[in-house]
RNA sequence: CGCGGGGUGGAGCAGCCUGGUAGCUCGUUGGGCUCAUAACCCAAAGGUCGCGGGUUCAAAUCCCGCCCCCGCAA
């Protein structure tokens, strides 16, 4: 099948990856204009145009589709699909009716559950225990598509969604390349979302990560694998960042403190009140600080037995 | 030239502004206590204070350059 790709993220690589395996023809790739990001706001190219470039494939970087002037580059490509992953661009109606097969999108959950940009956040944030990808059909909606084909995956009590979004993206390119050759034969019954039982995992934003201390340490604990690496989770020490890289809920029941306070403990070393339990603080880090160990963070503030600290602010 | 912080015994940090015996918590080693212990008590070892220059009687501390690390913002 002639093929046009669509992605940015590394989340879209292993697609790519794949389709350039098979044997399907790789036209185009498209993805999100360089932009200037990181210390130092260096011009970055996304890891889809990096793979774009070793593999030698023509890449082009719109920055607007809705612009007429892409649509002599789309429609002389002859396309016969375009593959779309995390892309970031809302497809114009006119650009998904120019291939025969239309658009193919790989989402990353179990649709109509948790459409939009961050379901793989969500879904640990939300303490889900399965999830999975899908492909659909690209319509004019949000993620509103008809199902080709789905799997499901178990997510594990202590994953995050660093390691959850590397399984997703491996299965999703399989799932990708089984969906196109299933279209190409003819076997794929296209199924409407059941919109009634749709969720939505929203963009996450950086004050999402700020944790709320009277909130359930489980709830807590959820958000921490969910939010790594980004925007991970945080509070404040003396007035300083604090962000939470690991962490994990001890003895539910007796919070002795009030939310937020920070004790050390001989056995368990950092521990929090929450609303309900304690959060053990396994892997710490303080701003301008590299990452440690509860023990550690506790040596360094100088927090002895005995004594206690508010987080937050 | 996006803003900013940091590199100090094995680990995490203080000291730097107001130059002059390098300190804290933990770890390590030895000893003690104990039925026992990752607990407690006592003691000890261990540091070119990132690298290179400069100022000074004297630099972890002040000045210049370099290397490495990190937070914010994107």
């Amino acid at each position: 099948m002639r093929l046009a790709f669509m992605g940015t993220p590394e989340f879209a690589v292993p697609t790519l990856r794949r389709l350039l395996r098979s044997p399907h023809q790789v036209l185009a790739v498209f993805t999100q204009p360089d932009k200037p990001a990181g210390r130092g706001e260096k011009m970055r190219i996304s890891p889809v145009k990096r793979l774009a470039l070793e593999q030698g494939l023509p890449v082009y970087q719109p920055p607007k589709l809705l612009s007429e002037e892409w649509r002599a580059v789309f429609e002389s490509l002859q396309a016969e699909a375009y593959v779309v992953v995390a892309y970031g661009k809302i497809l114009p109606a006119w650009l998904i009716g120019i291939p025969c097969y239309g658009a193919i999108n790989l989402h990353a959950s179990l649709l109509p559950k948790y459409r939009g940009a961050a379901p793989v956040n969500w879904a640990i944030a939300n303490g889900e225990t399965i999830t999975g990808v899908t492909t659909m059909k690209i319509d004019t909606g949000l993620d509103t598509g008809d199902i080709l084909l789905q799997e499901s995956v178990s997510i594990g009590p202590r994953e995050t969604a660093t390691e959850l979004h590397d399984r997703l993206s491996q299965l999703g390119a399989d799932l990708q390349a089984r969906t196109l050759d299933s279209m190409e034969a003819g076997l794929l019954a296209p199924v409407p979302q059941e919109n009634e039982r749709a969720t939505y995992a929203p963009l996450l934003k950086k004050p999402d990560g700020q944790i709320d201390w009277t909130q359930p340490s489980s709830t807590i604990y959820n958000r921490v694998r969910g939010f790594n690496p980004w925007p991970g989770t945080y509070t404040f020490v003396k007035g300083n960042l604090l962000r939470i890289w690991e962490a994990q809920p001890v003895d539910p029941g007796f919070p002795i403190h009030p939310p937020g306070t920070l004790v050390r403990e001989p056995k368990l070393g950092a521990l929090v009140s929450c609303h309900s339990s304690r959060l053990q603080l396994l892997e710490v880090q303080l701003e301008n600080r590299k990452r440690t160990t509860g023990a550690e963070f506790l040596n360094g503030i100088r927090l002895n037995e005995g004594q206690t600290l508010l987080l937050g602010r």
